[in-house]
DNA sequence: CAAAAGGGCCGCCACT
DNA sequence: TGAGTGGCGGCCCTTT
């Protein structure tokens, strides 16, 4: 992968040439500059990009987004940016179809990305797609990160893949999450999909990084995070509407993701509520 | 804590 | 010939 870096004003002419032989070109985050106030760009910079995008992948990270777009690379094409941006990009580039809901948007030659850790999940999905997911679980763990976020509803747009021979585990991963509560097996998952198990369980972790068990148990972790933060549910009510079945299996799993009880989570994030019976 | 049972995961391989 | 599929078996972890 070749990185180009900090080239948008180039000091004397050179720098740039490097997009002529690049396979990929990243553009990172801009706090300042008149691409994000006025949407202009150097002709010499639009035009070397312009020109890049017939051999290499583009991508962009957080307000970078707004180079492309001033390039004239995303006209009429999906793509994200920093969710505090999304004001002056629409009025600056209203040609491009912005995403505000997603993590990234994978266009194919052309990808784009909302905040800064956003941009990780994006480079990740990159190194996913290049040299598949142990390698890019491998690269997750080394930057202590999670291999993969759903973020919300829509987690990514891929480009319509053409011919897409491959049917996506994404609408079962949907509807498994609206059914956490219930008992949910690999059966039934790969029921929904429409395929084999064994062909469900190899599309799964290629997709996600993560097997549906080890999928299901995070996701039923942050169900339960959310119902400790914010309601005075019993935890063993918790437990059953997080798809734990019983408090005694919720507070195994709180206790091995981030080392803590359920209770001793729900005090920390809501010190002061809950019955009058803990007073001292 | 022990033991048994039940799922899940994944390499392997034959088969489209 | 090559990629995708799915059944099988063994190991592992979780639950009872």
């Amino acid at each position: 992968v070749t990185t180009t870096a900090g080239l948008l004003q180039p000091p004397s002419g050179d720098g740039l040439e490097a997009l002529e032989s690049a396979d990929t070109i990243v553009v990172p985050s801009l706090r300042s500059g008149a691409v994000l106030t006025d949407g202009t760009l150097g002709p010499d910079v639009a035009k070397a990009l312009i020109a890049a995008t017939g051999h290499a992948r583009v991508m962009s990270i957080c307000t970078g987004a707004f180079v492309l777009a001033a390039a004239g690379l995303l006209d009429d094409r999906p793509a994200a940016t920093h969710w505090g941006y999304t004001g002056s990009f629409r009025r600056l580039f209203p040609r491009v179809r912005l995403d505000p809901d997603v993590l990234f948007v994978d266009d194919g030659e052309l990808l784009t990305s909302a905040g800064g850790g956003a941009g990780i999940d994006l480079c990740l999905h990159v190194v996913r797609r290049d040299h598949g997911s142990k390698v890019a679980n491998r690269a997750a763990r080394a930057c202590v990160v999670a291999p993969w976020r759903e973020g919300g509803q829509s987690q990514f747009i891929e480009r319509p893949v053409p011919q897409a021979s491959t049917a996506s585990t994404g609408p079962t991963r949907a509807w498994a999450l609206e059914r956490l509560d219930q008992p949910l097996d690999l059966a039934a998952m790969a029921r929904h999909a429409r395929m084999s198990v064994r062909t469900f369980t190899r599309r799964f972790r290629g997709e996600t990084g993560v097997s549906p068990a080890q999928w299901l148990i995070q996701r039923r972790i942050e169900r339960a995070e959310y119902l400790l933060e914010n309601t005075d549910l019993p935890v063993d009510r918790v437990a059953a509407d997080a798809g734990f079945g019983t408090a005694a299996a919720l507070r195994v799993r709180l206790h091995a993701a981030i080392g803590v009880s359920p209770s001793t989570y729900r005090r920390t994030f809501r010190p002061s509520e809950g019955p009058a019976a803990d007073s001292r």
